[in-house]
RNA sequence: GCGCCUGUAGCUCAGUCGGAUAGAGCACCCGCCUUCUAAGCGGGUUGUCGCAGGUUCGAUUCCUGCCAGGCGCGCCA
């Protein structure tokens, strides 16, 4: 849908290719205008700075080309006014019955107003969270399990094909120290020093006996592999448990050890060795990292013949490609951002460009306060805080919320007090407020038989300026839709969110939708109504984006 | 030592392509519910955008150096 953004930077570019063409100016059409809705609104409703930026390639100045292109723009249907400001800016008026429209539009896209198609086509593997199925998710895993959530729906709504995957660790020294681990616990012996010491070990090796108690008399090789294997099952289990209620969903749940038994690390290094990067050293194999700016070579198969972890990741890697996916996002812990230059590295041995088909996203670490103090996180010490008991203390849509609406290279800190004795201060009761205050609004109108057909709608009627400045926004959020999507910010929707959340509300003080008293059923009143549905339609949109709840009463 | 991230109001943090007087929430003060959900609205107070240079019409934004904090640099997984 050609938005009216979309036709004023139209009008824009027309009338600089005429200025060109006049010769008025001498300059190129920039390949995109900048339009931005200037913070103070004496500025009109939209600003360009394009006049700023022709100048210096026209040799004007800059007040000059603004002129020039004011003239060229003129009065159309959509601008009722364009005014040129401080050192050059062009701040235009829109017509505001015409940017009235838009509540049409988007009453009848319903929950498509906000979708794109700038990733149309592009084929995503979506990887986040892939814990070790060896304990319960924490915190970390958590940030991920919102955001990386979110950014999936997000791709989506900008027209990528995604696939979300949680690549299971389930192979290695840690699964055998699981093991060890919990039948050390049944078996009533010291847990190994190097092993796992959470409480939740206990319980774990408690329930596998528990469920066949049999498992005790096998001999000592056989019971390990039979603890470690139990309880695989059963820990993974939890955790698609945990991330379910949680409202984070994959597709693919792909597992380590497949890996290995299709023989897809050996095809991984062949392939790699095509592409002559492979070397032998000391009996060791290893992949030249270093020709794509990793700082060291890495090894794929050890001088005693067993392989790396990094083979398996390499190996995943062309696995992903192999099975079609454009552009692999992976989703990081800043305690494995070390892990960036290898894979990109990995990506380009394998053939790739390692600039657009492999993206890594490095999330910082959350910090928790509680009591005033920074709690520090041990797994020793137990003081490891888990997905489910953070959704115990704040509930899922909180949780979700306050993790999502900051960058993840932003090292943010949960304040556990204040979740837990106010939720109020959480902004995504602000957002979810507003939609339910809209809702009764709307039930309100419903009960009084006010008429919400399209065919009622006079935009000519919305010229207050709270209406002009929620219309206004509305309008914003396809665009930061596709701007999250492009940028993998999914945190800039809930920022949005918040605005939107805060004009409607200074909106709905100032403009009164319902007849007061016995005044009489008037065509603002379905106007204003057709707005307050359109504004619910994009808070929903929204927070379906971030996969939080939008209710209808609080 | 090398690398990545961060440094913006008392606190937690926004601020894509450089733009007009740097924003929000919380906190603090003052107003607004005998008619739509006051989990709200309006007003007030709060800043050397870590420091120093550079690039230019213009820098919180880009470049360089420095300071501070977090994290990482295995033939571990």
């Amino acid at each position: 849908m050609a938005s009216q953004l979309d036709e004023l930077s139209r009008c824009i570019s027309e009338a600089i290719t005429r200025a060109i063409a006049s010769g008025a100016i001498a300059a190129s059409v920039p390949e995109s205008i900048p339009l931005e809705r200037p913070k103070n609104r004496d500025h009109g409703d939209y600003a360009t700075s394009v006049a700023l930026q022709l100048a210096k390639s026209a040799g004007k100045n800059p007040r000059d080309v603004a002129l020039i292109l004011q003239r060229e723009i003129g009065i159309t249907p959509l601008i009722s006014a364009v005014d040129i400001a401080g050192p050059g800016f062009l701040n235009f008026t829109l017509n505001r019955a015409s940017q009235a429209n838009l509540v049409t539009s988007i009453i009848s896209h319903k929950e498509e107003y906000g979708k794109g198609n700038s990733l149309a086509g592009i084929n995503i593997n979506l990887e986040f969270i892939s814990a070790n199925p060896t304990g319960p998710l924490h915190l970390g895993h958590t940030r991920w399990a919102a955001v990386g959530d979110a950014l999936g729906r997000v791709l989506s709504a900008a027209g990528a094909q995604v696939t979300r995957e949680f690549y299971i660790n389930d192979r290695g020294n840690q699964m055998d120290l699981f093991g060890a681990s919990l039948e050390a616990s049944a078996m009533g012996n010291p847990i190994p020093e190097d092993g796992y010491q959470g409480d939740y070990i206990q319980d774990l090796a408690a329930q596998i006996v528990a469920s066949d108690s049999s498992i005790k008399n096998l001999p000592d090789t056989k019971r390990l592999v039979e603890f470690r294997e139990r309880g695989y099952g059963l820990q993974l289990a939890q955790q698609q448990r945990v991330l379910n209620a949680f409202g984070t969903h994959f597709d693919i749940w792909f597992s380590e050890r497949s890996l290995h038994d299709a023989g897809s690390v050996e095809h991984g290094i062949e392939v790699l060795r095509k592409q002559g990067h492979v070397f032998e050293n000391e009996n060791a194999t290893w992949l030249r990292t270093t020709d794509f700016g990793d700082d060291k070579d890495r090894v794929l198969t050890k001088s005693d013949g067993s392989l790396t972890y990094f083979s398996s990741d390499t190996a995943y890697y062309i696995n992903k490609r192999e099975r079609g996916f454009d552009i692999c996002i992976y989703m990081l812990g800043a305690d494995h951002h070390g892990y960036v230059g290898r894979l990109k590295a990995t990506a380009a041995c394998a053939g790739d460009d390692p600039e657009y088909n492999i993206h890594v996203l490095i999330g910082q670490l959350v910090k928790i306060m509680e009591g005033g103090e920074e709690v520090k996180l041990s797994k020793r010490a137990g003081t490891i805080i888990t997905l489910e008991e953070l959704v115990e203390k704040v509930g899922v849509d909180a949780a979700r919320y306050t993790l999502i609406r900051y960058p993840v290279e932003t090292p943010m800190v949960m304040d556990i007090d204040i979740l837990k004795r106010n939720t109020n201060e959480n902004p995504v009761y602000y957002v979810q407020y507003a939609h339910a205050r809209i809702s009764g609004v709307l039930r309100n109108c419903e009960e009084l038989k006010i008429s919400m057909e399209i065919k009622d709608f006079d935009p000519s009627l919305l010229t207050h300026d709270r209406e002009n400045e929620l219309l206004a926004t509305l309008a914003d959020f396809p665009r930061i839709v596709e701007g999250a999507a492009q940028m993998r910010e999914p945190h800039r929707i809930a920022r949005y969110l918040e605005e939107l959340a805060g004009v409607y509300h200074g909106f709905y003080s100032d403009c009164r939708v319902l007849p007061m008293g016995d005044e009489s059923i008037a065509p603002i009143h379905t106007a204003r109504a057709l707005l307050c549905m359109a504004t619910k339609q994009v808070l929903r949109n929204g927070l379906d984006l971030l996969g939080v709840g939008a209710p209808e009463r609080m």
